[in-house]
DNA sequence: ATTATGCTTGACGTTAACGTCAACGTCACC
DNA sequence: GGTGACGTTGACGTTAACGTCAAGCATAAT
């Protein structure tokens, strides 16, 4: 089964990134394609990364602790106390998601509590005119 | 009732954050203390909006982005056109969040599911252990 | 053979979000 | 009346994360 690749310029289209993003972060390790010849060649597993590294970014993490959590999603053939230590550190990573998604919901429903209220007022505001 | 009011240094050492930083949001019109002689008032209303500023900072979203739905924050004593409009911008806001915070659930749920698997793992390798 | 297309490696520029430093004001306190 | 503590305004420096050339290689089409 070989496995698909991809030239630099199939993954910036699909991503919407450019040429130049794809070797900064080949520069700081989040990806490493093949050479052949000169010409980078990305496998099915950089792909996969850079989704990650996408997310991770919109996520407002920085380059540089996305690598680290990237190191999660390739366990090799690892020693029992290496997936050990790997657990603890997939579940601070865990930890760290669900910091922001709790802080995301307060922040959504502050602001649907202040909606609530605006769309009350409107309510309100309607009924007093349609009394005039 | 005279409104609480703090000086650089109380809002820096409470959020910490440096009076650079405060400065800046200055400038750039995230926060707007008063001035008693040269000196910088910072308000409640300052206050709250520091709090909502570096909580959108931990998103990842932009001082610029912070600024326009900070906006939301101070409804004045609005017409109708505009509390309609302000709802609108409101509802959209709310749907960034949404989006954001799906995408973390889907990243959380991808990343449980590999622990799992590697928990289930090693309770398996225990068990041939344990058959040794 | 040359034109176009896609890729390469430098090297320097840019933007956001501050940090850092210098020089100065001002008030309280010993 | 000096000496801190706290504040101020510039002005320049810094880091992350790229953007933007410039110059060149390789291959495929005209």
């Amino acid at each position: 089964m070989t496995e698909k690749t991809f030239s630099i310029g199939e993954l910036c289209a699909e991503f919407d990134v450019t040429p130049r993003t794809l070797r900064f972060y080949e520069q700081r390790e989040l990806l490493s394609p093949i050479r052949e010849g000169q010409k980078r060649i990305f496998t099915a597993r950089d792909r996969a990364r850079l989704k990650l590294i996408l997310r991770g970014k919109r996520f407002g993490f920085s380059l540089e602790s996305i690598r680290q959590w990237l190191e999660l999603y390739d366990l090799g053939d690892s020693q029992v106390t290496q997936l050990t230590t790997w657990v603890e550190h997939a579940n601070l990573q865990m930890q760290t998601l669900r910091e922001q998604r709790d802080e995301l919901e307060d922040a959504m429903n502050e602001l649907q509590d202040l909606i609530n209220y605006v769309e009350r007022d409107l309510e309100h505001r309607g009924a007093a005119e349609a009394a005039e």
